[in-house]
DNA sequence: CGCGCGCCTTGACCCAGATCAAACCAAAGG
DNA sequence: CCTTTGGTTTGATCTGGGTCAAGGCGCGCG
């Protein structure tokens, strides 16, 4: 088993990767410092469970590099992933003893967590971490409203290209664009978690994807590896509006 | 048209009806003078849009009577809601000019609006409204992704079961049981606007319903007065825990 | 080197729910 | 009274995506 040499040492927020997106953006000096004693590191290797829903969770923290997942499982087995977690994202939530889902690295991930008690008495006492966290879950719960629509009323194709935009435009912003209008990226998702991701079965995922690459909208290099030669070609697929679905 | 005697004269915050639910829930003597001085009250007949998506909002509101949809709409026409707006919720995001979503009264609707600009200047000074707009937002979010579920990996009588259940479960807190375990109420939704929800059409809900009925586990008096005899029996149809699907 | 194991693809078939079409029903209005 | 209208039910048929089953492709390991 190749054992990574994850920093689990403390580092200085004022260095984080994060520091100007996540629940602690918005903090002053002091605040930070505050936030620096609750604070500790978590690593998990991919596949790894970070907690099941239902335990006891005794944390909130926020991801600081890899992706995790946010899924809810029915008794006989369904699974709807309900939440993607990338660098930045926050998990927990203040005011609640327990897991409402199961959170799972999907590769291998490091949080930056703060203990609950003392995270709970900061957002009481200074205004901005609270601040901050509203502005992500109303941002959240757009992302999860847009979610919905795809759930309730789009084609298993219209699924497949919506979720390649989402992840497509996500590593844009971290800029991997090659020619005008081309993206290129590595799924960081599993056939199956994209499954779970879109209400599909993997099967129906696998066709679409290969009805993707046979139409032209995608080339696949290997199982994971997506260039997109026309995003807008792309969104064209996603049934989205043209004007490229901007929210307020 | 039967004009209703709509109370349009602000009234005092101290009996309003939904005075500890909605955003005001923590405030103050002081703070709630302060919303008093910014907030006004509008009345809409069921079946008239509130709002336009994309339309400009310079207003934030509070649901005070009646209920109201949010609903994303898809170039070729097809319909998802995405929000339940029931007495209390809040409608409106601070930060942002125009509406995300289609806002709809689907009975007569009574809401207390605020005045966006002193609303968000109120926010960033007292902390006791963004407070409970945080946990609200959470609430919400949780919602969502008990929707997605549904949405995503339930059938269509599990759905309508579902909804029912929900219904059921709000009417109860507003305390409508007859015997126990059996629970009355009526559907606020036409089939349209059940199928809006789920994630299907007007027929299979319709096919549904008369299945449930079939079976016993509903009866109907009309198309939209419900009697559940067993609410257990309703909840085995869900699909969800047995547990009650309590969240932490 | 070959074996097993994850993960993915592809084919054949099936079925839940969509679509198309026709009534039905109750309330409102002339 | 009959007609209209909006919401609803029901039937017949079709189909997108699920299910079941058989390989394929890398990759790490004995």
């Amino acid at each position: 088993m190749a054992h990574h040499d994850l920093k689990l040492a403390p580092h200085d927020c004022g260095d984080c990767p994060i520091r100007h997106r996540a629940v602690c953006a918005r903090c002053d000096g002091d605040e930070l410092k505050r936030l620096e004693d609750i604070k500790y590191y978590r690593s998990f290797q991919a596949g790894q469970t970070v907690i099941w829903s239902g335990d006891r969770m005794d944390f909130v923290a926020s991801v600081v590099t890899g992706i995790a997942t946010l899924t809810q499982t029915m008794e006989d087995g369904r699974r709807q992933m309900v939440g993607l977690l990338l660098p930045s994202d926050f998990v927990g939530r203040p005011g609640r003893a327990t897991a409402a889902y199961d959170v799972t690295a999907t590769t291998d991930l490091v949080m930056c967590c703060f203990r609950k008690k003392p995270f709970e008495e900061m957002m009481a006492t200074t205004p901005h971490v609270a601040q901050r966290l509203l502005e992500m879950t109303l941002d959240e719960l757009d992302a999860a409203r847009e979610w919905m629509l795809l759930l309730g009323r789009k084609t298993a194709r219209e699924k497949i290209a919506s979720l390649l935009a989402i992840i497509a435009r996500r590593d844009a912003t971290l800029s991997l664009r090659t020619a005008k209008g081309a993206v290129v990226f590595d799924l960081p998702l599993t056939r199956e978690e994209m499954a779970d991701y879109l209400g599909l079965t993997l099967e129906t995922v696998s066709r679409q994807m290969s009805a993707l690459k046979r139409d032209g909208v995608i080339i696949l290099e290997g199982k994971r590896h997506v260039l997109v030669p026309s995003f807008d070609r792309l969104m064209e697929e996603t049934g989205d509006d043209s004007d490229g679905g901007m929210i307020g």
